[in-house]
DNA sequence: CTATAAAATAATAATTATTATCATTTTCAA
DNA sequence: TTGAAAATGATAATAATTATTATTTTATAG
C-alpha cells in the first residue's frame, strides 16, 4: 500500500478527531484546514485503511458510517440528543466472541455493540425537548 | 394507528420471511405475490411499526437497514459469504445493559450486537472463493 | 538520479437507500 | 353515513457511497 500525502492526512485527521467522524466530516475538516482532498478519495482511503486493519468502521449509528482510529476492542454509545459517540470498554461483555463461537460453530471475524440512549450531560438539561 | 390493508400485508410478509429482510426485499416479495405496494409505503410502514415497537430495526449489517419481527432481546450474526442473517440468544452477554448503565451513568434505550464472519455451512464449502 | 509500472488522485457521473411532497383514497369512530 | 385523521401511490428530492477515467504520484530497480 502506497502512502500518499492524502492518505497520511486523512489518517492524521481521524486520529486528531476523537468524535468518531464520518467520511464527510473528515472531508469538511480538511477543507477548513485548506488542504482539500476529493471526497471520493476520502471514502477510498477510509475503506482501504479499514480493510488493512489500520482503522475500524462503526456502522449502525446514524445514516453515515463512522470511523475509529482505535482498533482495540471496545464498544460505542450514541447519544440521540447531542449525537455524540462515546467509547465503552470491552470488559462489559466478557468472552463474548468465544461464547458466540462455541454456541454457533461460526467463525467470527469482527463484532460490535452499539448502545443508543441519552448521555449524562443531556440527561441533566431536560426541558428543551422530550426524548 | 390505523391498520390499512398494506400495513397488514407488510407486517405479515416480514413475519413470514425469517431472513430479516430489508425494505426493498419486502417490496420485491410483495410484487412477486402480485400485491404490489409502493416502495415509499413499505418504508413508511416499517418505520411506523418500528417506532411503535411492533418490529425492530437492525442496522450495521449491509448498506440497507434490515427489519426483524422478533422484538425479544437477541443478537445477530451476518455471514459475509452467503449474506444470511442468523439469530443469537441474548444470554451470551448477561446484564449487558445494566453494566453499561452503571459504568457510564447514561440512560440506555436500545442496543444491538452484530457479529460478522462465516457461518457453519459456508465454512464447509471452501474452494470457491477466498474470504 | 531516472525510468517505469503500480497505485493513487481529482472531478464528476452514477448508483443505492431513504425521505419528502402532495393529490387522492381509506380507515375508524361518532 | 360521514368527516377528520391517517395512509397511499407516484414521483421528486436528498444523502451516502461507489464507479469511471484521464492524470499524477509513489516506490523501486537499474
Amino acid at each position: 500500500m502506497h502512502f500518499s500525502r492524502q492518505r497520511k492526512k486523512i489518517l492524521e485527521t481521524l486520529k486528531n478527531n476523537v468524535v468518531h467522524p464520518s467520511a464527510d466530516y473528515i472531508h469538511r475538516i480538511l477543507k477548513e484546514e485548506n488542504s482539500e482532498i476529493g471526497l471520493a478519495t476520502v471514502y477510498r482511503n477510509l475503506n482501504k485503511l479499514a480493510e488493512n486493519g489500520t482503522i475500524k468502521k462503526i456502522a449502525g449509528l446514524e445514516d453515515a458510517v463512522h470511523y475509529d482510529h482505535n482498533t482495540e476492542l471496545h464498544y460505542h454509545f450514541f447519544c440521540k440528543k447531542c449525537r455524540k459517540i462515546f467509547d465503552l470498554p470491552s470488559d462489559i461483555a466478557p468472552n463474548l466472541v468465544k461464547k458466540a463461537q462455541i454456541m454457533t460453530g461460526f467463525k467470527i471475524d469482527t463484532h460490535e455493540i452499539v448502545f443508543h440512549g441519552t448521555c449524562i450531560e443531556c440527561r441533566k438539561d431536560k426541558g428543551e425537548q422530550n426524548g
